[in-house]
DNA sequence: GAAGCCAGAGTTGTATGATAACCATGCAAC
DNA sequence: GTTGCATGGTTATCATACAACTCTGGCTTC
């Protein structure tokens, strides 16, 4: 039997909704950039928890960029733009518009990267990814170990290129993509589609291993087609 | 006179120390996935901070997803590839490699962006990338304002893409590269480089505005190459 | 022997009060 | 006008206590 449950809604800490409520001040405008937070004591009050949940919310805000503060002044709102970290909202995410979006931008990373990675890959980034399509090729379709290799052997496309921050975006991109996918849970399976898809990633492979910028970025545009056709996204590029 | 004082390195919180702390011992493996942290109270011990500062260090590595706790059993790793977040060590920035694989992974986007934004602009994204080209000739070159509407101009470069995640991706990419530069403080500046670059930016638009595509790619990978000249960083592309 | 119950220890979540460090302001003294 | 100082307000940190929860081990009951 499969249970379908949903995550237990183990009450979120009192500290995240004081900070997803401060948040929502900020994005809808009610705070604006440069205003000051009410005094720690004030926001315990209004929201009746203690001081202590308030700074575990301020310190969240703060490690995001969304306020800064200083001992003896005060909480303020930064200047909008200066967030030191990047987020993806998961429920956002949900809206076809904005996933197809998401899988656009890993597109031009995807094929980015293949291009590059003919260019620069060493003898052990080859070991690597023919590793990783060995283990998918043993992995049932769809499974688990086949999402993970999957994910894997684009990692190792992505280290090919020797650029570091070109491996962390693009699992980060290429993790949230997956992510919706497993939540829509309308991927299509047939049989066939391992083959396929192992052939994708194959000439994939060959191109980078023959050191073929233009092969590499082609079979890589191929792949991306296919799997947006797989995970019912059409015409993902029709300009 | 003029006084060249830094800021003065106010100490961050405690709370953002110990985590930078365990988020060191998470990154360099000391603790793996499904680990369980040490009690608050031992933290506490260990850090030499109260408690309180070892909660706030905790609600903000939940926040970032790195770690999940609950009430009664402790704080556990999580399975490393759910970061819901997306950093950059503001401090391997200041290496020179890095720097350059940012500044690749900025030119990636961008020229794709402004290819993108040549087929999809509206009449509304033609009008706010004119209005910021207008203000940053009317600004001195350097100048806060200067740099200022140069970012906002390739944002709205990236909004005209239609993609939000291509202007959230390329802001946040292009602030950390600005961020850097700035810090370097090797901006050469010249006289006829505001010129220059303007004439660049306004080859972009021209291009974006014709709808053609292969002209504002090229203009934009000019335009990058010029900035990476300007900034001391030769040879971008010489693959 | 197995299942269920229960108490206790250990841990996180929250509340409360106190102290130190720091900032802004106004006023007195010079 | 400037300096120095006192004062009130705020954040940063500490310390302690209690509530809620989990796990474990022993006990009871069958």
């Amino acid at each position: 039997m499969v249970l379908k449950l949903d995550k237990v809604n183990r009450g979120p800490h009192l500290s995240t909704l004081v900070a997803s409520s401060i948040s929502r001040e900020i994005a809808e405008g009610r705070l604006k950039p440069g205003d000051q937070l009410p005094t720690e004591q004030a926001l315990a009050q209004t929201f009746g928890v203690s001081r202590n949940v308030v700074r575990e919310a301020i310190a969240r805000l703060r490690s995001e960029g969304r306020i800064w503060s200083q001992q003896g002044r005060g909480a303020f709102v930064t200047d909008a733009t200066n967030t030191t970290v990047l987020t993806i909202d998961y429920d956002a995410l949900q809206q076809a518009n904005a996933f197809r979006s998401l899988f656009e931008l890993r597109g031009i990373l995807e094929v980015e990267a293949a291009s590059l990675a003919a260019k620069r890959r060493t003898e052990s980034d080859i070991a690597a990814m023919h590793e990783a399509l060995d283990i998918m090729t043993g992995a049932p379709y769809g499974s688990v170990m086949w999402l993970k290799t999957d994910l894997e052997f684009h990692r190792t496309v992505a280290a090919a290129t020797g650029n570091p921050y070109m491996v962390q975006f693009l699992t980060f991109v290429s993790e949230r993509v997956r992510d919706s996918i497993l939540a829509a849970g309308n991927q299509q399976r047939s049989d066939d589609m391992a083959s396929i898809t192992l052939g994708e990633h194959r000439r994939i492979l060959e191109a980078i291993e023959a050191g073929n910028p233009e092969e590499a970025q082609a079979a890589m545009q191929d792949h991306l087609a296919g799997a947006a056709h797989r995970v019912g996204l059409p015409d993902i590029k029709p300009d």
